[in-house]
DNA sequence: TCTTCCATAGGAAAAATTCCCGACTTTTAT
DNA sequence: ATAAAAGTCGGGAATTTTTCCTATGGAAGA
């Protein structure tokens, strides 16, 4: 049986050299290229072979996810491992609606990323405990601020979600301050979003603004 | 010749693996703990012996600089490597006034780590390019929050922008509601950054998070 | 030593938020 | 068609948060 070819994209050499020395413990497994950043990764996984890419997704270079989207799209054989900071459930769900193949955080185990990468060369879907959850989450988000908010309050809170002030809202809207607060309460108990920050969080990760 | 005791505090396994196996590699190094949080690194080194630590500032319990602080308050003797992710100017002058003996970003070359690692043994104060240049910057930009505000506030700062709730600051710090309140409303008139988000998007821009 | 800056926090006043409510309009269901 | 439900708008009172002022003790510096 011929070894696993694993490619490895992270913009940190530290991580990178400590992933690869993790990896080539394993005798089925040998990594065959190191990428800095998601132009070279793309460049040099189109044109060679590798059967797994662990990829991280705050790299520079702008969109870890566009570079997955992008390569599934190119070498839909490749499996993907991401392999990112955080789980957060918009996180996981984009990159996993994006292609992955797999997807572990970084506070796993490094047994874990072995692992990961063995379950991936079988065929399997390796998901680290918290992406699991978090894609748990992520699927009973039918509570999604289109639904539960009305016109008006979807207005608001989009305002909102942007730094805007009650008072300033309030002037765009030609409304009373107060009613803009009352909206906000509304708003901040309908989606358990409960400050502007969180809001502009929301919205970023789902596309609301612009 | 004894070996240089080092202590590797990162919040991520994986990571952890790598630094090790790669210090490992050089004779006079020895690992001599990993820790996966601020508290425990805290609790280890105020009782055991170790030459160097090596410090990932974006750990959780929050206050990777308090940490820093505390520690060479209570070890002098003990070198402190700061290997962040980021060489943000007002990030690296933080952690130098906060005690570190190097700095290093997780851009750098591998053997700059182990470089780094000789070089504090050696009484020296090894810096990365980055963090060089950004100690130059740090100091023309007199307007920036990391120069007019203090420690304490500079802590707060980062956690508002990080969109904490006030309570939950004063938990984490351990002091009163009514204290963090206070530093909020001083943060809010240093800066002029009137709201969270303004905060978030303003450390966003400078890089001042994690 | 004396001064200054920082961390901490209490009290009082001001501002923002929440909760409850009512009036009126539009949509929906029977 | 008519009743019910839901949406828009804001007032008033209670509550919470924020601001402003003050004070104490510690640490750093002149």
């Amino acid at each position: 049986m011929t070894g696993l070819r694993v490619a490895i994209a992270d913009d940190h050499a530290v991580v990178r050299t400590g992933y690869r020395r993790l990896l080539e413990l394993e005798p089925n497994v040998s990594v065959v290229a190191e990428f800095a950043d998601c132009e070279t990764a793309y460049t040099w996984l189109s044109a060679n072979h590798a059967d797994i890419l662990i990829l991280d997704l705050s790299m520079p270079g702008r969109g870890g996810l566009e570079t997955l989207r992008r390569l599934k799209a190119r070498v839909p054989t490749l499996k993907v491992l991401v392999f990112s900071m955080h789980g957060a459930p918009a996180m996981v769900s984009q990159a996993m609606q994006a292609g992955a193949d797999g997807y572990l955080t970084k506070s796993s185990a490094p047994e874990a990323l072995i692992a990961a990468v063995l379950d991936l060369g079988a065929g399997g879907q390796p998901l680290s405990e918290e992406a699991v959850r978090a894609l748990g989450e992520a699927g009973n988000d039918s509570q999604a601020p289109h639904q539960v908010l009305s016109l008006r309050e979807f207005q608001v809170f989009t305002m909102l979600a942007q730094g805007l002030a009650v008072d300033e809202i309030a002037a765009r809207l030609c409304v009373s301050a107060k009613t803009v607060a009352n909206y906000q309460t509304a708003i901040r108990q309908k989606t358990g979003l409960s400050n502007a920050l969180e809001m502009f969080r929301y919205a970023r990760t789902h596309a609301l603004l612009e």
